[in-house]
Formats: C-alpha cells, sequence, structure tokens
DNA sequence: GTGCGTTATATCGATCCGATAAAATTATAT
DNA sequence: ATATAATTTTATCGGATCGATATAACGCAC
C-alpha cells in the first residue's frame, strides 16, 4: 500500500500534522508498515494537489503547523483504492543474508547477529503487546495478534536454535 | 542488504550471467531477499566500475550473454561489507494495511484477503520444504527453517481465527 | 532454415529512505 | 515576564529499489 493511501486512511479519523501522521504511522502500524519524512511530506503534497487533502496553515507562520484534512473526494478516493488492495507481503532481511554466507562470518559476529535479532523480536513483541487493544476495531486487533504469532515463533525458534546452529557451523567449519 | 553486496556474495561461488543472478536470488534467496533487473543491472554496472567484478562477453554478440564474475579486490569488498551488516529486519504488508482498515472494506473482500494471504503463505512454505537442503551449508539451512517457522505460524494463525475474526468484524458491523 | 520459447540485457518514471537542515512551538526554569 | 531548552514540525537531497516495458540473442525442435 503506497503511503499517500496509508495517510488518508489515518486522516479519516482526524486531522493530523505530517510529524503526527508520521508518528502514528510508526506507532500503531509499526508493526506491518513504516513511513519517513522523505517519502511523506512529497506524499502529502501530492494529495494536496489532486485535491485528496487540505493543509490548514492559519495560527502559524513560516514552516510553522499545517493540519492535513482529507476531502470528501479523498474519502471516496481512498475507499477506491482500498478496494483494490492485494494481500501482498514484503519481507527483507539483513539478518538472513549474513546468515546465508555465514561460512564467511567470524563466530562472534554470528553469535553478535543472533542475539541481536532475538532481543529486536523481543522488543517488538512487548511494544505490540503494550498496544491499547481496547480502544481497537477487530481489524486492528486482527493485525497485532497476526504479527506476534511471528514475533513468538521467531523468538521461539532463534531462543531454541539459535545457540545448536552457532554449534553445527563451528564445526563444519573444523 | 544492498543487491550489489548480495551479488558479490552470490559470485563468489562461480560466474553467473544477470539473468541467472536474478534467478538464484528468487529461486534461493526468495524467502529474504529480492532482486528486480531494474536494480540488478544498475547493480552490476556499479560493481564493475568499482572493479569489484568483470564481465566477460566473449561468444556473443550486441546484448548478448555477459558473465560477470567476482575480481580479488571484489572477494575484499564482500568480506568488509559481510562483517558491518546488522541484525536488521523490514517487513511491510498490504494484508495488514487492508485489515487495519476492516472496517471499510466488504465482508468478502476480507474474506478474500485472508484466504489470498493463506494461501501465499502455504505456496511459500512448499517452495522451502522443496528447497536442496542436503547441499546447503549450516547457515543456509538455518535460513530456511527460521522462514519456515515463521511461516507456519501465520498459516496457524490464518487458519485458526481467519474466520472467527471476520464473523467478530461482521459482530461488530450490525 | 525456420519458428518458437527461453534466456538475456537494458532503461524509465515512480516511490521510498536515511540523513541532514532549519525553524516554529511548547515547556520549563528563573 | 523572559530566557532557554526541548519538542514538534516542515522540508529536501542523493541514492536505492521496483515493476513495467522494450528489445534482442540463443537454443532447440522440426
Amino acid at each position: 500500500m503506497q503511503l499517500s493511501t496509508l495517510c488518508l486512511g489515518l486522516l479519516l479519523a482526524e486531522p493530523m500534522t505530517g510529524y503526527a501522521l508520521k508518528g502514528k504511522v510508526i506507532g500503531t502500524l509499526g508493526h506491518f508498515q513504516h513511513a519517513s519524512f522523505g517519502a511523506l511530506y512529497p506524499a502529502l503534497g501530492s494529495l494536496e494537489a489532486g485535491r485528496f487533502v487540505t493543509s490548514d496553515r492559519s495560527g502559524s507562520t513560516g514552516l510553522g503547523k499545517r493540519l492535513y484534512a482529507i476531502t470528501e473526494s479523498g474519502r471516496g478516493e481512498f475507499t477506491e483504492r482500498l478496494a483494490e488492495v492485494s494481500a501482498a507481503e514484503n519481507f527483507r532481511s539483513d539478518f538472513l543474508s549474513a546468515l546465508y554466507f555465514a561460512d564467511q562470518l567470524a563466530l562472534d559476529d554470528i553469535e553478535r547477529l543472533i542475539d541481536e535479532r532475538l532481543a529486536n523480536h523481543r522488543a517488538e513483541r512487548r511494544r505490540l503487546l503494550a498496544l491499547p487493544i481496547a480502544s481497537m476495531t477487530e481489524g486492528q486487533r486482527f493485525t497485532v495478534r497476526y504479527a506476534l504469532s511471528m514475533r513468538n515463533a521467531a523468538i521461539e525458534f532463534l531462543h531454541g536454535e539459535g545457540r545448536a546452529s552457532v554449534a553445527v557451523i563451528r564445526h563444519e567449519r573444523y
């Protein structure tokens, strides 16, 4: 899903600044989406050019606050785009890329990578468990449970097989 | 990991055409990496400009075959880049993006998305199980098992909760 | 020799990103 | 009330990636 579509969807609930939109994506949708300022402001600019959002700068000067709000035609555009979204997912892993070439890596580096990956999964699981489930729709809760099931599996796998795999790699080497 | 680094790593084993390199990424590393021609040929071009690879066009004409081979300084460059790789992962899901806004989606569309996601996970699990494990290093097998654990978790989750979630969404709506 | 399917190279406009820069607003301390 | 610090906010750049599209070389069957 393009970032511009995501912005439209989030603006359905309430007008927001660009900075708040980014915070919302990272804080509430971060288990399956991302946003950077480098992409966000151009996306908002093109939504505004297409009259799907407006931006209100009253009450601020220069590069001050701009509240973005969705328009009626923006609502329609979001509905159309949402109906056409596929079930696609996209996963990239520097961690697995490195492990794929484990025979070229120092054993210490391999252990460090596994520890770092495990720590990252645990942190993200904590973050997911801390989300305010009570005020979410079922669709939103579904995304959290789905992401949790995958994080749990990765944690269980790394915790159970991480050390053993390093031992096999060591054995393969000597 | 940048695609150019991946190319260096794959060329350690044997020289390959650009087309074969893409096939190798998609076929053997597809559970954690991707490559497109749009990125691959420019990456090979910049590796050649940096003298990390050479390309041999003898035996072909015009836009004919080019065999890319890693150089000695390419091997060194790969070793340096590999040592600096982090444990980062990056996950994006149009599927979860759509489900996040499930209250704006037709129930039929929600069911279709879940079915499509489940089918995709099953197909990828079959592909992973069909990989030639016997001729892989332990690091390579590790990547397959890790990816399998996550696909299994997603399949179990969708199979177990998919229908129930649609029922809750239906109930929330009426 | 011809035709077809596969292999192969290549590029474009669009989207995204991390890094960086600058400035406005808000909060806090005095 | 004022000054300072922290947070919020906008913005852009060069670089990487992508899907789509175009073109052509190669290999194989007949």
